[in-house]
DNA sequence: TTACAAATCGTAATCATTACGATAATATGA
DNA sequence: TCATATTATCGTAATGATTACGATTTGTAA
């Protein structure tokens, strides 16, 4: 998903698209990778100076909610990226600077068989490390 | 990992098997699956009134750092369940009881090889859901 | 342009977790 | 057994991320 097809998705569900919200966007188009409630705020305290932890934390809920970001738990803090919606995948994640890499593999196929009984609601598959730029930094 | 296994591993590295600690043991030897800081404290507190957080984060950190216990992130809370060491393995867990059913698949052989230029440090897989008690509950 | 719903502000509250000085308990060697 | 050093625990306050909310402002559609 990029900046323009959220915006079209916003205000297709009936939400603003105020100037914080496309700056949110545009963030997390550049960031390209995973980012915490944090890192939002610094970024955005540049552009709007004293900005409230309401309008971050509401619309990273708001974001996640209507599938713009998707979200995962990483060192106790949720971080979010850009939500790729074309197809199944999973991620490698960087430890130092959040950016990922889709892994195309998905074990999830040989698992389901293995729990006839059992109701799958949901997985996640997460590989962690460094990323070549990371490495030789 | 059992009870006596744990014990014999704390004394081994120097650490005092203490009541509240063979408690705590006791605790996730019954639990048989994820349990959070909140729950192991409610539990404490009907032997030891007035316990303190420092004991409950304190032996929380220690028996994940020795490996006496595993840990994950389930809705923003860390959980924690006795580890098991025996052979590297993935998890089903209830979303409701906690309890974990041991997966024999492991992608992380395809995933090496795609990711040749990069260094893997850890993975995650895990399936969420409800496991047959629960689903007919 | 107006009106109204939605968004944001400013700030306090909450919740899990961490920290720390003072006190108590445990293991071990005499 | 007893003394003692070391480790564990207590009691409580602090921290850090996140949530909550009444008051105010802003975007959008008519």
């Amino acid at each position: 998903m990029n900046r323009d097809e959220a915006i079209d998705l916003l205000k297709q569900k009936g939400y603003k698209a105020t100037g914080k919200r496309k700056d949110i966007l545009w963030f997390f188009e550049e960031a390209d990778g995973y980012r915490t409630a944090k890192d939002l705020t610094r970024f955005m305290e540049n552009n709007y100076e004293g900005i409230s932890y309401d309008t971050i934390y509401r619309n990273l809920h708001l974001y996640h909610d209507v599938g713009i970001l998707e979200a995962t738990e990483l060192n106790g803090e949720k971080h979010f990226r850009m939500n790729c919606t074309k197809h199944h995948h999973h991620h490698f994640i960087c430890k130092d600077c959040g950016k990922t890499k889709e892994i195309a593999v998905c074990p999830m196929d040989d698992v389901i068989n293995a729990l006839s009984n059992y109701t799958i609601e949901d997985h996640k598959f997460e590989v962690y490390g460094l990323c070549p730029a990371c490495k030789t930094a």
